[in-house]
RNA sequence: GCCCGGGUGGUGGAAUGGUAGACACGCAGGACUCAAAAUCCUGUGCUCGUAAGAGUGUGAGAGUUCAAAUCUCUCCCCGGGUACCA
């Protein structure tokens, strides 16, 4: 009769002796090698987990057990990423506080990541909403601000009029507000940066030293984006007497004979200075306002039609060969890269190329090669002195010509870190009529946030509306002030929580010369999605950089390895969404199946970094699979077979190497096969193998079997197998056996054979022979388990 | 648009230059059962064939190689990111 597998009543066991035991404490023994795991920290949002969230926390899980086994000392922590705009956004419409809504969120969260069985040290978690973290969140902006790499300057917010607010990029459809419907435009505010811009050398630099994925580092490189060019001045030439000039910087100064007319940005300064000699001075302005309501990415659209403007009464001068040439503004020019103006070559440019056909624009060609737009390089044509030369021969020189200066220009732009936003980290400075601005003094830390607050728009931060947070006195001279009233971006809370975790929950948090952070930092492997391929860990790499330099940490960089996990989609290959209706349960899919089927599940689906899509039915597979182990039997003696030693002993190897290499999905297809292999001959010892190796998998099942071979403590502290590598081998091999590109069939063949011995075999057999048709073999090739004839 | 991935049976996937489809789901047949469920056994890419077997097959097209799902190029489709969602 085949025995019943409860996996409620083993789940509430063992949980319950876990806790009691405290096996999941981090071991702090110092005289063991270290390993930091960590998962990337979630946003406990209202919809509480998400079947995608556990795809990364069983696999760091997993690897966390197996470090463990092998007598790593093992950091495996999980904490939340507490503020955020959805918190403000259900408090906006339901009343209820930030704060309120997110403790209790947190607890449902908290409540499923246990029932999962997840080896995580809760004794270390910490919470960015927390006035004990964000008081170091804001040390942070303290020291920064210190070292001149915190400052303000005027950036655009998204604003819509008639909701009186500020826009994520994510509330604003189609260039409608999500909320009113009514158009969002582009609105200037005064606002805080980190200056990330001067870590941009080394961010990129210090790429080659990390141990994750070619895809992410180069998306990595690609957002920092540099570019050697030259800043080259056109001077400005009109009616009345003027000394000034337009600056653009260009990737191609070779071209330059090819310019044939300059574009600003509708945002570019210079065109206010221009003002009275620009004589269709309204036109313009009306374009400057049409592309205000218009975002970066609308803007850059290779596909979308191009639109400009010419500034009439004024021309530029191309510094090489002193031709006038006209001066336009168009809105595919950028004006936070390079210097916001750029020089046209439409000859060796698309995008110069597409615009200069669409306004009848003079086209000069000065490289030869293919079709225009050429953008290779080439032999220079009709550019004077340089004719005849090879074009990426002469930037130096053209340049010095043209008095420019070569330079290196990035993409990555500095980390607008200001939130017009409640539910953050408020920026610790004060301002003062009489001192200015003034830093928070560090004692005074943390600037808490008030609970006085209105959460309906007003057009100001809601922390204005609070009396209480908004007038204080000056640090410096004690007379009435106000205190700055916006918030922290929440990914500068999420840029340096790995260190909060290597304190212990009895010592006072200290980043300051702390002995425990140097004991676990860097992070060994850090687990999550990979849509935080650029920015999040971008931002956390800079602040490690920073506070290194200012001789708070020891690394250059916070994330040796990195692994990423795939998305999960709904069973009908859509995103899972509330609003398609297709959101998978964690809690369900655990209550009818067990935490171990859940895991296992999950880990089964397929490659751990694939996106891929639930499928409720294939659960049965991994059910049923675990059902079997308890209905499996083996001999209570010594007694076995070579071929099962040869078979527990591959599996050991290829669980070992798979569960370091994040191939869980193969793993677990290996032990299954071991299972149902019907030449196995198990004793009790091979037995106990199989459920170390299967523990970090299906830790409560494995648990419960193991105590029911007769072992009284807990798996998760046993030893990790040691590979037996003598027995590895297979001593018999089928061997694919090839002529003339062609496969004739296949052979078994004993694997310590001689090329001599293989060719006598060969000739032996029958059916190869007869395809042969008696050719003579002259010579043979092995690789691997093939056999190439010639 | 730009940057980065991906596309293999009815389905999730395995194979990273060497016998395509491991493992699992589903389906079909069988055993057990009064019956069903559960469980166990057998089969299962497609086409033709009773079978042996033959042909064909990894989004489309071309190329490199004795040999390509795997490497190269072009195209199509899908996903992630695109700087205020986290």
């Amino acid at each position: 009769m085949s025995k019943v597998y409860n996996h409620k009543a083993i789940e509430e066991k063992w949980q319950k002796v876990w806790d009691e035991k405290k096996v999941y404490q981090t071991d702090t023994d110092l005289s063991k090698k270290k390993k930091y795991i960590l998962d990337m920290f979630p946003y406990p949002s209202g919809a509480g987990l998400h079947v995608g969230h556990p795809l990364g926390y069983i696999a760091s899980d997993i690897v966390s057990r197996y470090y463990k086994m092998n007598d790593y000392r093992v950091l495996h922590p999980m904490g939340w990423d507490a503020f955020g705009l959805p918190a403000e956004n259900y408090a906006i419409k339901s009343g209820i506080h930030p704060d309120k809504s997110t403790k209790s969120n947190i607890e449902t969260f908290k409540r499923q990541l246990k029932s999962l069985g997840l080896s995580y040290d809760w004794s270390r978690e910490i919470n960015t909403s927390d006035s004990e973290y964000y008081k170091w969140t804001q040390w942070i902006f303290l020291k920064l601000f210190e070292k001149g790499l915190a400052y303000k300057k005027k950036a655009p917010v998204n604003w819509c009029s008639s909701c009186q607010t500020v826009l994520a990029n994510e509330q604003v459809i189609d260039g409608k507000c999500e909320r009113c419907k009514n158009g969002v435009i582009q609105k200037e505010l005064e606002q805080w940066f980190f200056k990330i811009t001067e870590y941009a050398e080394e961010l990129l630099a210090d790429i080659d030293k990390l141990d994750w994925s070619e895809a992410i580092k180069t998306m990595q490189r690609n957002w920092i984006g540099k570019s050697e060019g030259a800043k080259i001045k056109f001077t400005v030439h009109s009616s009345q007497f003027t000394d000034d000039s337009i600056e653009v910087f260009t990737t191609r100064p070779d071209t330059l004979f090819g310019a044939t007319y300059i574009v600003l940005a509708p945002e570019n300064e210079l065109i206010q200075k221009f003002k009275i000699q620009i004589t269709n001075f309204k036109e313009i302005e009306n374009y400057i306002k049409e592309s205000k309501k218009k975002t970066d990415l609308q803007r850059t659209d290779l596909s979308k039609e191009k639109t400009g403007i010419e500034l009439k009464g004024i021309r530029a001068i191309n510094p090489v060969n002193k031709k006038e040439i006209p001066i336009w503004i168009a809105d595919y020019v950028l004006n936070n890269y390079g210097t916001g103006a750029i020089m046209a070559v439409p000859a060796h440019d698309e995008r110069d190329f597409e615009f200069a056909n669409k306004f009848n624009l003079e086209n000069i060609r000065v490289i030869e090669g293919g079709e225009l737009p050429y953008i290779g390089n080439g032999k220079m044509i009709n550019s004077d002195k340089f004719n005849g030369q090879q074009s990426n021969n002469i930037i130096n020189e053209i340049t010095q010509l043209a008095r420019g200066e070569l330079t290196t220009q990035y993409k990555l732009r500095d980390w607008l870190i200001s939130r017009q936003r409640y539910w953050g980290a408020p920026i610790p400075i004060i301002y003062c009529d009489k001192c200015g601005m003034q830093p928070v003094p560090e004692d005074q830390l943390p600037v808490e946030l008030s609970t006085d607050v209105d959460f309906k728009p007003t057009g100001e931060s809601p922390l204005e509306s609070s009396k209480s947070f908004h007038n204080v006195k000056c640090p410096n001279c004690h007379s009435p002030a106000r205190r700055e009233s916006d918030t922290m971006d929440t990914f500068v809370d999420s840029s340096w929580y790995y260190l909060a975790y290597t304190i212990n929950k009895n010592s006072k948090f200290e980043i300051r010369n702390s002995k425990l952070i140097e004991d676990w930092m860097p992070v060994d492997i850090y687990v999550g999605g990979a849509e935080h391929a650029v920015m999040h860990l971008l931002y956390a790499r800079f602040i490690t950089k920073a506070l290194r330099d200012m001789k708070v940490l020891n690394i250059d960089e916070p994330f040796s390895s990195l692994k990423n996990q795939g998305t999960i989609l709904a069973e009908d290959g859509r995103k899972m969404s509330k609003s398609f209706n297709n959101v998978i349960n964690p809690d369900d899919i655990v209550d009818v199946y067990g935490a171990d089927t859940f895991r296992l599940y999950e880990m089964f689906m397929g490659p751990f970094s694939d996106t891929k899509p639930w499928s409720t039915k294939n659960i049965a597979g991994v059910n049923r699979f675990i059902k079997k182990l308890f209905n499996i039997e083996y001999k209570n003696d010594d007694t076995t077979n070579e071929h099962t030693k040869t078979k527990i002993e591959q599996l050991k190897k290829s669980v070992s190497d798979d569960i370091l290499s994040f191939s869980f999905n193969t793993a677990i297809a290996k032990m299954m096969s071991f299972v149902k292999d019907k030449n196995l001959y198990l004793n009790k010892k091979i037995w106990q193998e199989f459920l170390i190796i299967l523990s970090p998998f299906v830790p409560y099942a494995s648990q419960e079997l193991w105590t029911k071979t007769g072992k009284k403590g807990l798996i998760v502290n046993e030893q990790w197998v040691k590979v037996d590598k003598s027995k590895l081998d297979d001593q018999v091999k089928d061997f694919m056996i090839i002529i003339g590109g062609k496969k004739l069939g296949s052979i078994k063949l004993m694997t310590n054979m001689s090329e001599h011995e293989i060719i006598e075999q060969i000739s032996k057999d029958k059916i190869i022979c007869d395809k042969l048709n008696n050719k003579k073999i002259k010579n043979i090739k092995i690789h691997e388990n093939v056999i190439i004839l010639m």
